[in-house]
DNA sequence: AAATCTTACGGGTGACGTAACGATC
DNA sequence: GATCGTTACGTCACCCGTAAGATTT
């Protein structure tokens, strides 16, 4: 399991939909779909029910949305934490 | 970042040595050591100060290393939240 | 010379995009 | 027929291992 999992899958669950993940992640809808499935494989759960009208999150599904959630906050946040290259203006501390 | 990159700093980090952590990961010392680069490279921090005796973390290594053991923690988490193949005996429930 | 990290390089796996398929409306 | 997800498949990137280099003791 990579954060690369997570991200796929926090972007179907919130939309509830792989294409509309597929269009904000930039990544075509194959990609987005193989890489759930793998991880419902890794995870031997399925978190996803693809149902004819788009897709609901199963109960598992649901669980581990807000887990992945927490790890991409705290991942984040592990990045804000390092201090990113100052560039020192006349009068500013500009952070990029 | 991935979760692969956290996993060997944490290890180089908690060993202060690349080629203990290869040992412990299994994984060659110069594989170790390029993806260090690539994550010092993303995050703009230099974490590690490799000096003639081995090597020291950073401020900023140090604060990382907190910040990636609790990524771990919750993504370690996230996976045993999920339901795995359940077992039922006839008194007890054993996960595997 | 031994130990340690980095740089160089080649190969195999895998992540991705395109295309084709199946199902539902 | 349009939309949505999956399967098939070829390609390119990248992760890793081996080898060589640089530095320190």
């Amino acid at each position: 399991m990579e954060l690369r999992h997570l991200r796929y899958f926090i972007a179907v669950a919130s939309n509830l939909s792989f294409s509309e993940a597929s269009r904000r992640l930039h990544v075509a809808q194959p990609a987005i779909s193989q890489t759930i499935l793998d991880l419902e494989d890794e995870l031997a759960v399925k978190l996803l029910s693809r149902n004819s009208r788009g897709v609901e999150l199963t109960a598992a599904g649901n669980a581990f949305l807000a887990e992945a959630q927490g790890v991409m906050v705290r991942a984040d946040g592990a990045k804000k934490a390092m201090p990113s290259v100052s560039i020192r203006t006349r009068s500013s501390t500009i952070r990029g």
